[in-house]
DNA sequence: TCAGACATGTAATGGGTTACATGATTAG
DNA sequence: CTAATCATGTAACCCATTACATGTCTGA
């Protein structure tokens, strides 16, 4: 149950309420994972009920209440053992790129179109990362920032970008191989190449 | 619900048994699916109730009877639509990135062994997939082999071996990211890097 | 004779998504 | 006045994992 050992490590930052929580994961971890306030808050709940986090319930007039909650030290001695575990089998789920190996039963014009929005969306999402990067990494790793912001946020945050960028690659490669197929298809049967 | 779709894409490409079906998720499409036989068992039977698929019993003597699942018409326009539809949100989950989210909580020389190892396992599997490549796409896309082996089969084969290298490359940049964080943390406050 | 591939199922549990439900403050 | 942000929760359902359960054939 790997949200549990995320909760611990982003509060182990510093304390946050469900709804702060919520906002990291999408903001900043969404290429590595995702959680919604539904799952987070019983969880906190039921982490609190195992001591590995407390809280401290802020009664507020003007707006409506909201809990703080901090790591305990059962909570960093759980966060500890997990990292130094072994990983387990990783599990991905690409929908998006398991459309792909069944492109063959779409016309082709058709495939290659998808591949032209995909790239588009990757090139979106990167964009995006280097506002992230722009904002909270100036001037890469060895800036004096990397003191408050984590190191390994900026790792995360390049792997990211890294990935982005590797996708956009693909996408054109195929459409590349795409446009050869169907070159090779408006030129029928055993017809070479070059003349 | 994307296994579903999976299943009716498999089943495109020529009848097979629940067996079979678990095998090719474990062989061809780790990178970006997953699922176990007690999933895809009862979701067949599902689907035949539903008249997305068929089957043909294999009754045997001298082996275990077998179910040959075949699409049928109503599951070929699924998988067509779902083609076509446009993408959902994606929701990646990567434990061990995540890990690396919170690796300022152990030492540094646990932290660079940790992503040596990370980076020998992306080898291995690297390794893994470019004897794939060997054994059914020998000789690349441009091939005799590509009109029996879908070319969208080698395009995901092809994003699995780059999403490898990549993550390779990224673990070697990490790597010497943290060498030089430790140099630092050797030569004290403000001590310049060359004298 | 023992491991591994072939072959199919179920049950219990755990994890995750969607929808329902509420309500104040602030900026446009 | 309206949308967005802050803020917390529950319920129903769906999807996925682990473990239980069985049995044959083939090759080392």
């Amino acid at each position: 149950m790997s949200l549990k050992h995320a909760l611990l490590g982003l509060l182990s930052e510093g304390g946050a309420t469900g709804y702060d929580l919520t906002k990291m994961f999408e903001l900043s971890m969404s290429h590595y994972w995702h959680a919604g306030h539904s799952q987070i808050y019983p969880l906190l709940d039921q982490m609190e009920k195992d001591r590995l986090i407390s809280f401290e319930h802020i009664v507020q007039k003007d707006k409506r209440n909201k809990k703080i909650y901090r790591i305990a030290p059962r909570g960093r001695a759980t966060l500890i053992s997990w990292l130094k575990a072994p990983p387990l089998p990783s599990r991905y789920k690409d929908e998006s790129l398991l459309k792909v190996r069944f492109f063959q039963y779409l016309p082709l014009d058709e495939a290659i179109d998808l591949l032209h929005a995909r790239r588009r969306g990757h090139q979106a999402t990167l964009d995006e990362y280097r506002k992230l990067e722009a904002t909270y990494f100036p001037g890469g790793p060895d800036t004096p920032e990397r003191k408050r912001a984590s190191l390994y946020a900026y790792f995360t945050l390049r792997r990211g970008m890294m990935l982005e960028q590797d996708s956009i690659r693909w996408c054109r490669w195929a459409v590349s191989q795409l446009r050869k197929k169907k070159a090779r298809a408006r030129r029928p049967a055993g017809e070479p190449d070059g003349g």
